[in-house]
Order: structure tokens, then C-alpha cells, then sequence
DNA sequence: CTCGTTTCGATACGGTGTACCGTACGCTGG
DNA sequence: CCAGCGTACGGTACACCGTATCGAAACGAG
């Protein structure tokens, strides 16, 4: 059998992360394998792995692909506008994909993507607003913390389940036991899938360390 | 073979779950398995199984063994040092045992000892200082997302893996396309492993969402 | 004592990640 | 033009996993 010229193309790095995602997307994340993707690919599993040295290396060239999404930022926009504008981005295209960063677990994250098109100029960003590195990192830090956090559990694409899971577990407390809970259920079951709570967090984490916040509240 | 007693006794869920965070601290996240935690309980791998349901309501037994550590509040304190005490005291439990929250993913945690332990009084003190139901369980999810999230991406027991992965990265970035982050390293990988990011970030989402600090605001 | 229920251990199965090996392509130096 | 070789591929093999199934042993009720 020749060597088809077919798999070098379908083996590319770029379509294997796509191709990843949509197998996850459409099929879940149990369904992501080797085999299986490598059967999307029309390649073998064994040519997929060594692609990506390991299914960690798979994970993060999908995740990094995704941080390709985070925009550039015209000169000149304010720290605390730039600032949001990447991370509800990155939100954004972390939570069209659920389940793949529950698959990546603890796994630090340092593909190109993301330091190229957000660690790199929102450090620059930071710095140049006034901060120090070391303010500016911390800063970095926390949102980027907060952001995975909310990415990981607010499943947006399958409400249904994080909901009816919440819902099923909620209603059957005791009322004596946990009136609070039990109590203000419709308060409560919203904000499992509700956008606005990573949206708002990340507005009180930007402000907290706005350079012309903190420098209009010490004047 | 008689049906020994002392089985009963290795299977309750309180040694299971603390089996096998004993195992996956010791011998990493990957070691986890049914079989191994069996041999350590000196039971068969499909009895463990059957006590859990699954793999996932194994993990869900070990989070919710770590939840119990979240202690009680006396009552008068303030609500923004009750709050901080039982996030951080969640936080630590869960830095305790790196990995465990990765082997999770982004499954929803509503077991008994986080909803009795830290939902439910968190809720109960935030509408008590006079909080809307809907602007406290908004506030307690931030605060629970950015606390898994960063209990999940900082590596407490292994430090040196996380910086020494980092620090490997970091260093062989081009300073030509990267000047910030090649420029500022010695104050960029600390903050990798600072638990100081948590705890200032959830200090700032604490003092935003305070029902005493709105009002001195507002006055 | 006997029977039904429950719990455990043993086994079997499908599927996974990974390591290894033979081979065919495409480039390079002569 | 053409040997030679590095590289990338497919196929196979293996150890391990989670899960389902089944027989046997222990317990409580009658």
C-alpha cells in the first residue's frame, strides 16, 4: 500500500486539536480516544499519539487551540476594558467546549496561544498601566484562576444535566436540616449555569486591581 | 473462605475515602484505580466498586471526606471572616491533596458534608447580613469557583514540579516575541505556586460582595 | 432447621494507552 | 540518475482499566 499523501495532511497539528474538539463536542468526553479520533482522522491510532507524544500532549494542543480565539486588543483601550475583553473570551471559548478542560485536570497550561495572545500582552498591559510585575502577575494570576474555575463547572452547552443533577440532589434535603437550600431553590439553581456570575467576578477582580482604580482611591 | 468480618469493616465509605486519598498522595493521581484501592483495603477490587456505584461517586466520597474538614463559624463573627475562614480552610483541605481535584474534572460537588458543611451556613450568614437569596448564592459561587480553580491549578505538595515545568517553558521562549514574560521571570513563577494569589483573590471577592461594606459604600 | 436476602470474591469482557517493529516514502549526497 | 537513510506510517502485542455477571458464604426471620 503507498504511503498516502492523504495523512499528512489529515495529521496535522491544527486539525487533530479540531477534530479532538468536535469528537468531544458531539460525542462527550468519554468518547475521546486515540482509536476514535484517529478513526476521524482516517489514520491509525498509533500515527494520532505520536503526533502528540502522550493524551496529556492531545489535551493541552487542544486547549491551546482554543486560546488562539483570544483577540488582539487595539492600542490605546483602557486596562480594565482590555482586561475583560480577553478573559471573557477565553471563557467563552473554554465553555464551548465542555468537558474538555475537566479531561485536562491540574495540567498547567503554557501552549504558545495562550502565552502569545494573553499572558504576554496582558502582563505588558498591566505593567504599563503602572503596576509592578509582581502585581501584575498576581492580578494575571487570579483571573486566569477564577476563569478555569468557571469554565470547568458551569456546563453551558448541556445545562440540563448540571441542572438536573442539582435539582434532583437539592430537593430531596431535609427541609430541617438545610432550610436555606431547601428554601430559595429558585434562587439557587439559576446561578449553577448562570454566565453572569463568572462575568461579575471577573468585573470585581479587575476593578480590586485597576491601576487607576487603586490610583483614584488613594487620591 | 469464611466471609471475614473484618471486610465490613475496611469498606465503610470513611476508609475508602481516606484509603484512597491516602493513595493518591502517596503514589500520584495516576495509581488511583479500583484495584490498587482494594489491595490497599484487602478486599476485592469489584466489592469497593459496588460500595461507590462508579468511579466518579469514588471521587465524589474522597472531595466530600475533604469538605468535612470545613469547620463551624461561632456565632456573632463577621460575615466577611466567617466567610474567608471557610473558603481557605476548603482551600487548604483541597491543596492537602493535590490531584484529586484533576481526577474530579468538572463534575458538580453536592455532597452531604459540602452542603451541610459550607453551602448551607455560608447561604444562612449572607442572607442574615442582609444579602438578597440571589445575591448570595452569586457571591458564594465566585468564591467557590475561584477556590476550585485554584485548588486545582496550584500544586501544593509538589511545588518543584509545577515551577520546574514552568520555569523549563518560560525559559526557552524567544525574549524577541516574549519581552515581559522572559523579562520578568523571577517575579513571574513564583505567583505559580503562591497561595497568596488565592488568598488575596478571595479577599476582593469578599469585600465586594459584603453586605456592611455596600452599605458603608452607599452611605 | 430452612429459606430468602444480602454481601463478597472470582472471573470474563470490551476497551484503553503505550511500546515495539517492519516497511514505504521522500529527501540528500554523490 | 541513484543508492542510502531518516522519518512517518500502519499493524501488532501487552498490561491495565472499569464494569457486568455469577456462585458461594453469612446473616436474620419464621
Amino acid at each position: 500500500m503507498p504511503r498516502q499523501s492523504a495523512s499528512l495532511d489529515s495529521a496535522t497539528p491544527g486539525r487533530i486539536a479540531a477534530t479532538a474538539l468536535a469528537l468531544v463536542d458531539e460525542e462527550g468526553p468519554g468518547a475521546l480516544s486515540f482509536r476514535t479520533l484517529a478513526a476521524r482522522l482516517g489514520v491509525a491510532h498509533a500515527t494520532v499519539q505520536r503526533r502528540c507524544t502522550d493524551l496529556a500532549g492531545l489535551l493541552d494542543l487542544c486547549a491551546d487551540h482554543l486560546a488562539a480565539d483570544v483577540p488582539d486588543i487595539p492600542p490605546g483601550t483602557d486596562w480594565d476594558r482590555a482586561t475583560e475583553i480577553r478573559f471573557r473570551r477565553l471563557y467563552e471559548s473554554l465553555t464551548a467546549h465542555p468537558g474538555l478542560l475537566a479531561l485536562r485536570g491540574g495540567r498547567p497550561w503554557l501552549g504558545p496561544q495562550l502565552l502569545g495572545r494573553l499572558v504576554e500582552p496582558q502582563l505588558a498591559d498591566s505593567i504599563r498601566a503602572g503596576m509592578t510585575p509582581e502585581e501584575a502577575i498576581t492580578a494575571y494570576r487570579r483571573m486566569y484562576l477564577l476563569t478555569l474555575g468557571s469554565a470547568t463547572f458551569v456546563d453551558h452547552r448541556d445545562p440540563k444535566s448540571s441542572l438536573a443533577v442539582t435539582r434532583t440532589v437539592l430537593a430531596a434535603l431535609d427541609p430541617a436540616e438545610f432550610p436555606v437550600l431547601t428554601g430559595h431553590l429558585a434562587a439557587i439553581l439559576p446561578a449553577v449555569v448562570d454566565h453572569e456570575v463568572f462575568y461579575g467576578g471577573l468585573r470585581q477582580l479587575v476593578r480590586a486591581a485597576d491601576p487607576a482604580g487603586h490610583a483614584r482611591r488613594e487620591a
